[in-house]
DNA sequence: GCCAACGTTGGC
DNA sequence: GCCAACGTTGGC
């Protein structure tokens, strides 16, 4: 299993609005960059990530679990573009920027090394830790 | 609100 | 195929 990790604006896709999709979960639509798109197309049913706050918050705010494999971007035409469903999992107490930069363990992770991609893989070592730091 | 970094586009 | 221009993102 791939662990993984999904930027958000929360004034356009929130915790919050994930979580009140249930189960049901919701499209990870909207993605326009390619390297985001392969990672979803790499991940499967199954895997897990971290739910992170861009903007005002700068945090990880929980963990969602992928539950569909990627599909056509419904929200276009453009036949480019895929994503994948998800749905959250649980919430976890938030872990900042702040905490994870000040982290020297967390200083490889591809959030601090290049901050713009939205989907991004997280490492075996790098999610255990997040989950604790979350733990609250 | 600004600016740096980065990805994408389009002209050549 | 290169590279300049442009748009977008996200941290500060």
């Amino acid at each position: 299993m791939a662990y993984w990790l999904f930027k958000s604006e929360p004034s356009t896709w929130s915790w919050d609005q994930q979580v009140a999709k249930g189960d049901a979960g919701e499209e990870w639509d909207g993605v326009r960059n390619y390297q985001a798109r392969n990672f979803m197309r790499a991940m499967k049913v199954g895997d897990q990530g971290f739910f992170y706050h861009s903007q005002t918050e700068k945090a990880v705010v929980g963990i969602v679990e992928v539950i569909a494999e990627s599909h056509p971007d419904s929200t276009t035409d453009d036949e480019r573009w895929d994503c994948v469903d998800i749905k959250a999992v649980r919430p976890l107490s938030s872990v900042t920027l702040d905490q994870i930069k000040a982290d020297e363990r967390l200083a490889e992770m591809v959030l601090v090394k290049n901050s713009r991609l939205s989907v991004q893989p997280v490492t075996d070592a790098e999610w255990e830790i997040i989950v604790a730091l979350g733990a609250g």
